[in-house]
DNA sequence: CTGTTAGCGCGTTCAA
DNA sequence: TTGAACGCGCTAACAG
């Protein structure tokens, strides 16, 4: 097979090097604005800057053929030119389908464009693999810096630095091993607190539905649950213990530990995912016992929530809410890596990471 | 030919294990790498581009330095060298905080990965002024093209062309006099097969909750409504009538009619926020009713709700769902944009504008 | 006031 | 196999 052209059909200029106007290909440049107003490329950039030292009525012409042209600067060439960096921000979390991450994504957007950055998006999935693709391509793209809800602990943490080298700050989890900035919820004390409100009604078997062992919230609030549970002098049952990694799983475990032998009188749930999934279950089980024995319906199971979850007070399931606003989360964050930004601007270049903890409220319903 | 470059003025270090340039000013560049191998820039973007037709000993030297440096190629200027577009998309939607709009965003993004695109995330808040200004900023950052969900009529429909001169999408909402592509749900036929099931229940008082008329959704909605209504040769009392923009004024109203003089017995509303306020002010008035008139409780205000909530089908409210999934709306959008991308990439830049309409099924609880 | 020169970081083209 | 020159879109610096 020879190097034959095979789309020589349609095309009529064999020789011309001139792509021309803007009509042909992508958008128009200033040279296209400066020879339909018939300046040169620094008028019309000086133009654009706002006029300084242009004589209105050129400038006039220039706007016309900006307006006709539909010109806008490119930001991307004017930042490689002025070596500005690309005014974006990147925020990775695990997966906006949860409505916890649309809320803080929205914090961290009101930040960003306060700061007058925009944000690209990315969603892991929990996937460690996922999630070191995307960090890669964020390094790619020259990021000014990135939020990250990481997927757990297969984060390498050698490679995250070597492979954005832009600064990173880590959101609600942290990951072993790795220093880094960090805006997180205090899940001990909180977690501490929501089973306190259990421990106050008189309940003493509480089963735990949480994440799994490599995210840290997990591991922090289950601490946090076992420290109230050894502070009332009571021990916890592994029985009673479910982790699992969605609302189908929550829902499942907490059936079973009804149904079981030793039922929990109350649950601690460590999420917002598990909390939907433990409340669906517990609303199944309380009609089921109710048109068992109508006369005397056993107690509904208590519920500790770490996290709001929209309409659950509504359930007349007795609930005790640790609650945050995942908005104020994201915009700490945000706060937090423009802070980093700016020292580094400054020249401080190796200030210590910095680490955030917002407060958690209880409310009971 | 000197090669002084006035950044390196110490050049007598030649192992110094802290990376000059990239200290002082951004990321390490090509030329950064290339000194350090000892070769040329051009060596250096060969053997990033796969190493063709570099010695292998040279390509290890090479990827030495990019290693030590903490090289990554920057994607902006490659672009810009190979005309190439930004690899990004944009999506405004107006409130992240609506856990439908984090369904949605992740159906584009998932899409647009699979495209080898990433995302620029923007929120208007339900506010023309700052939607204009997003899709301003989206169109000077080149992106490839916009999918919008709109914040209502306020946007100026030459406007938009003018500022963007980029491919829009629109989801959800259309805009008049906007002739675009665009990707709706069929709000019509799913608000009349919604009312539809509340009739067949007997329903004849049905009260409307939905958004202000200038949202093309609760046009539609109401449209559909109204069809079913007059199907059956029922009218519609304009008392009943509610347009909101939040859960809590939805709530409000529903209270109010509620304890009006002609109460209906049923509500339809028009999307997920109406929904969560409904519910609220049903569950309300059911506890205050009950706990009046212990014998015999009226019975409960039934509810057919366009788009799912979470938890609702629990709350022992009559409940229809006229559901689809946001998340396919999403990818929907972005395929279509994708579509459009490829065809004015292919040469034919003005194929008609397409609407795409997903189907809505109705679920009873 | 305006145009020319130069160069940001990169890759194509062509010459060595 | 390697390097030099050139240009992408834009603007600071220095002409005129």
């Amino acid at each position: 097979m020879t190097m034959s052209r095979s789309k020589a059909s349609a095309t009529s200029d064999p020789g011309a090097p001139v792509p021309r106007d803007a009509a042909v290909r992508g958008a128009p440049t200033v040279r296209d604005v400066a020879a339909l107003a018939g300046v040169s490329p620094m008028t019309v950039s000086r133009t654009m800057a706002g006029g300084l030292n242009v004589r209105p009525e050129v400038q006039e012409r220039v706007r016309a053929a900006v307006e006709k042209l539909g010109y806008r600067p490119n930001q991307n060439a004017r930042n490689t030119r002025l070596r500005k960096p690309t005014g974006l921000i990147g925020i990775a979390v695990t997966n906006l389908g949860n409505p916890y991450y649309g809320r803080f994504a929205l914090g961290v957007q009101g930040v960003a464009s306060a700061h007058g950055r925009q944000v690209v998006l990315g969603s892991s999935g929990e996937d460690p693999e996922l999630e070191e693709q995307l960090l890669t391509e964020f390094a790619g793209r020259q990021l000014e810096g990135v939020i990250l809800v990481p997927a757990g602990n297969g984060l390498n943490p050698e490679g995250v630095r070597q492979l954005a080298g832009i600064p990173l700050v880590l959101a609600t989890r942290t990951v072993d091993g790795l220093e880094c900035d960090a805006v997180l919820v205090d899940d001990v004390s909180g977690a501490a607190a929501g089973t306190a409100a259990l421990l106050a009604d008189g309940h003493v078997r509480i089963g735990f539905l949480g994440d799994v062992e490599g995210i840290s919230t997990a591991r922090r609030r289950f601490q946090g649950f076992r420290m109230a549970l050894e502070g009332a002098g009571l021990g916890f049952d592994q029985g009673h213990l479910a982790r699992v990694r969605d609302s189908e799983a929550a829902a499942r475990a907490v059936t079973a530990l009804l149904t079981g032998p030793h039922p929990p009188t109350a649950f601690f749930s460590a999420n917002n995912r598990t909390t939907v999934g433990a409340l669906r279950a517990i609303c199944e089980w309380r009609a089921g016992s109710v048109a068992t024995d109508a006369g005397t319906a056993p107690p509904v199971p208590a519920l500790a929530s770490f996290d709001d979850v929209e309409l659950a007070d509504l359930l007349g399931v007795p609930l005790s809410v640790m609650s945050h606003d995942p908005r104020e989360l994201g915009a700490a964050a945000a706060e937090l890596l423009f802070k980093r930004l700016a020292g580094e601007a400054a020249g401080g270049p190796h200030r210590k990471p910095v680490t955030v903890q917002l407060p958690v409220s209880v409310r009971r319903f």
